[in-house]
DNA sequence: GCCAACGTTGGC
DNA sequence: GCCAACGTTGGC
């Protein structure tokens, strides 16, 4: 079991526009970064991952599930190009900004930190459970 | 809206 | 295979 974030700007892709897909979930497609790609190619059915809002808000606002994995990107002919589907599991309670994240010494090693640009990027099991709880979660 | 960081492209 | 030029992302 592995966890993970996955950015978005909210103008393109909302924690909103997740929610309503319901349990079919969406591709997370569009993605065309050699890195992020090799992340979600890692992902298997039933890992967690964060929903991140980047751009205007900056924050941890859900959590989601891979519910398909790998496969080609339906938006490109590239083969290069693949992704996953996930689907919105719950919204946290508190979002948790990029602000606190910077601000809590023990997540100072987070991608989201340190590689601002990925869009899907690898949560380690620490961080995940201290992002929760910022969240109110637990 | 600006700019730094970084990834990708293409010429050599 | 290197590296300069360029494009894109995302925080501020």
């Amino acid at each position: 079991m592995q966890y993970w974030l996955f950015k978005s700007e909210p103008s393109t892709w909302s924690w909103e526009d997740q929610v309503a897909k319901g349990e079919a979930g969406e591709e997370w497609d569009g993605v065309r970064n050699y890195q992020a790609r090799n992340n979600m190619r890692l992902m298997k059915t039933g890992d967690l991952g964060f929903f991140y809002h980047s751009q205007s808000e900056k924050a941890v606002v859900g959590i989601v599930e891979v519910i398909a994995e790998s496969h080609p990107d339906s938006t490109t002919d590239d083969a290069r190009w693949d992704c996953v589907d996930i689907r919105a599991v719950k919204e946290v309670p508190q979002a948790v900004t990029l602000e606190q994240i910077k601000g809590d010494l023990r997540l100072s090693e987070m991608a989201l930190v340190k590689n601002t640009r990925l869009s899907v990027q690898p949560v380690t099991a620490d961080e995940w459970s201290i992002v929760l709880e910022l969240a109110g979660e637990k």
